[in-house]
DNA sequence: AAATGCTGTCTATCGCGATAGACTATAAAT
DNA sequence: ATTTATAGTCTATCGCGATAGACAGCATTT
């Protein structure tokens, strides 16, 4: 637990890996091959660099997340609210929905979000 | 208009750009050195990389942008959303706002946002 | 004219992410 | 025992982002 930066070619790693778990080396070298289009040797080496981050585990070739997609997501979010948007969520959706639309579904979800997020601080 | 992917340090001067401008060559090598630390030289490898995108334009030694800022945030929201949150905009502020909490100011912004938002599409 | 100063470019180094080939270890099959 | 297959590591290459030093062009100053 300290650093949950994922680098491009990790996320895609973990995406797999957390809509799979737990899946055996030999699957994940598969879906890895059959989505990403890497060698054998390539997820082993993502697998190696991830373990000792302490990201993934692999125990008698069996892989599984010893972190959870949402503390990645949790990360992901305030770096580029940090980077880009000064902080400001608002700027973040203003930004995203321009130019689009939401569906209803999405919408009031939203909303749910925002108003249980509210109302449980001094 | 083809790339708005800024890396790290590009978006780090940008930021001082598109704060500042207009604003001389001599102004901006003199606030990334203040605010990045960084030599002139290294001021001006970043400058004319991002002229040569069609990002920024220096012309007489003034610097001014060339794309607008909401156009970056844009990219980029679409970026890490497409990423990180299988392209869910609900999917991200569950995450970024997972132990946090909103100020009403942000709070209202961001439903009048969604409102504002819905009711304009078939 | 020589020296100084400022604008701007070119080239180079360093680190590292992305990718993969060569090789080792071990177990199973013949 | 020897071959074959599978798991896993080590090392290497490539590209590129980040950073900056050396240098050239051109005014302005002395």
């Amino acid at each position: 637990m300290e650093n949950y930066k994922l680098f491009d070619a990790e996320m895609k790693f973990m995406n797999i890996v957390w809509s799979q778990e737990p899946l055996t080396t030999r699957q994940l070298t598969e879906a890895c091959q059959a989505r990403l289009g890497w060698k054998r040797t390539t997820t082993y080496t993502v697998l190696k660099k991830l373990s000792e981050r302490g990201i993934v585990q692999n125990v008698d070739s069996t892989v599984t997340a010893l972190v959870k997609r949402e503390q990645v997501q949790q990360y992901e979010s305030e770096a580029v609210i940090d980077r880009a948007f000064g902080g400001s969520l608002p700027s973040f959706i203003a930004a995203f929905v321009s130019g689009r639309s939401l569906s209803e579904e999405d919408a009031q979800e939203i909303r749910d979000l925002i108003d249980q997020c509210r109302g449980k601080e001094s």
